[in-house]
DNA sequence: TAAACCAGTTTCAATATTTGAAACTTAGTT
DNA sequence: AACTAAGTTTCAAATATTGAAACTGGTTTA
């Protein structure tokens, strides 16, 4: 089976952490203990330190445990820190007005797209609800034209990670499929969404890059096949390029993290 | 002092990583140590797992650490799942419409107050709060009313663990000043910010809590003195009422773990 | 009513991991 | 070339983690 944690018992902890995460809902103990490599009383004591970490939380009522308030807190660190969100912000606002569409803002995190910010259309909610979520690369607008963007050597590795389930009709199936797609995107310089995702959305997206071509993260302007088509999206192409071009300007000093590095595959 | 960790090794890595959030800022190995209690090698490997583990993230060409994204994805879980935010979405959507003014929806944690979401006026006033940032309890709307409505034991012992610091002139600088504004607030079922955190900036606020009167969290309402004044904000209570009435509803048949649960203070 | 069952919790000796003083390696000064 | 500071590695001693087994308390089954 692989998945070895390394990281002695922190590793594994978090190991818990991510699990208990991944379940979406309060979970009962035995639940985790279900599906856990970790024998009874182990697993046991990584929740209790969990929780009196409040890294989890536990509901004495339902007996179950869900990720804690802490994380929360740290995250807001994580954001605005290492993030482009911070930087994006004021960029994000005024491309939100111009459009009247739903804009993201997301990076590249393990192979998957992690949004780290959104507006939505009609009125401004500006908050971090969203923020957080991930969704697939290779059928996410954001996704393919950060992978274009890529060193071809990254791109690589990180299309093998793929999964290609197929969610729609339009879904590109296969990495060949998505490699020819990745060329026509070098090329035009952005990116669509073809309804690859969900049924009736359609999106435009613009990589943000540094000057010297590092993929920093990516934009893209939402709507609905009932509310416009391809081409209609196409006409923001202008505006997301100026947007994305003040990010990079406003990035430039600011020193990032590389989140797509080249990942220490060995053991 | 008297801070202990406790918790192994997990606990030890999970304070080093609140030490790295608390900077707020790119950190060298050299500044942690200088202000850590752990030997050299022992602090330096807890920042290698932590950003083997995505926990942090190092900045090869600064050579410093920040809080890593994997937080924001944990935390994307935490905020859905153990927060009011997701219950209070819609309602809190709609108290923005209907007053055009900032919202925020906070809870308690550790005798702080931390905003869970926020909806921003149409006319942004930048101000310091978005989710996942936390401020003080004794000098904000949103943290005075939940004090208030807190078992009076539990109150007394977050009372105690408030600084009042005196960030204008009007804020309450002791704990019998704030006791007393509480007793008031448990009288009208509400209450102010009157410039007591920020110069310029006021607020109503309305606790959110469940049928049996347990404290779930707090919605306000800001503006500021150049736009309005208390009385003006007074108007909006009857709406807030509403709201808070609504979330409460919604959130009846959906068990909450207590954010404010009496704290094993004994090892 | 007893017996079986299950989720959660505790025990404790064997084992693996963490620990940190000291030494080493770079890279940047003087 | 000698000095300094930041970061990294070593290794035996000290310590924490591990997990089979046993225990508790509650619920279901016979």
């Amino acid at each position: 089976m692989g998945r070895v944690t390394g990281d002695g018992t922190v590793g594994k902890a978090l190991e818990v952490l991510d699990q208990v995460a991944a379940f979406g809902r309060p979970v009962r103990f035995s639940e985790l203990l279900a599906e856990s490599a970790f024998p009874k009383p182990t697993l046991y004591r990584f929740v209790q330190t969990l929780t009196n970490q409040q890294m989890l939380v536990f509901d004495p009522e339902r007996q179950t445990y869900s990720p804690g308030v802490r994380l929360v807190r740290l995250a807001h660190a994580a954001w605005e820190q290492s993030t482009l969100a911070p930087i994006a912000r004021t960029h994000i606002d005024a491309l939100s007005k111009a459009v009247g569409e739903t804009v993201h803002l997301a990076q590249l995190d393990n192979a998957q797209v992690l949004y780290i910010d959104k507006r939505n259309a009609g009125q401004p909610v500006e908050m971090y609800s969203q923020a957080g979520k991930i969704g697939p690369a290779y059928c996410t607008g954001v996704g393919k034209v950060m992978l274009a963007f890529l060193d071809a050597d990254i791109a690589e590795t990180v299309i093998e990670q793929q999964s290609f389930h197929i969610f729609t009709p339009q879904t590109l199936a296969s990495a060949d499929a998505l490699r020819a797609e990745l060329g026509d995107i070098r090329q035009n310089g952005y990116g669509f969404d073809r309804e690859e995702h969900e049924p009736g959305i359609i999106c435009v997206a613009m990589p943000i890059l540094t000057e010297k071509g590092r993929v920093l993260g990516a934009l893209s302007v939402t709507s609905t096949t009932g509310r416009t088509n391809l081409a209609g999206l196409e006409a923001y192409v202008p505006v997301l390029r100026k947007t994305a071009a003040s990010i990079t300007r406003d990035a430039q000093n600011w020193s990032f993290p590389d989140h797509n590095a080249k990942e220490t595959t060995g053991n």
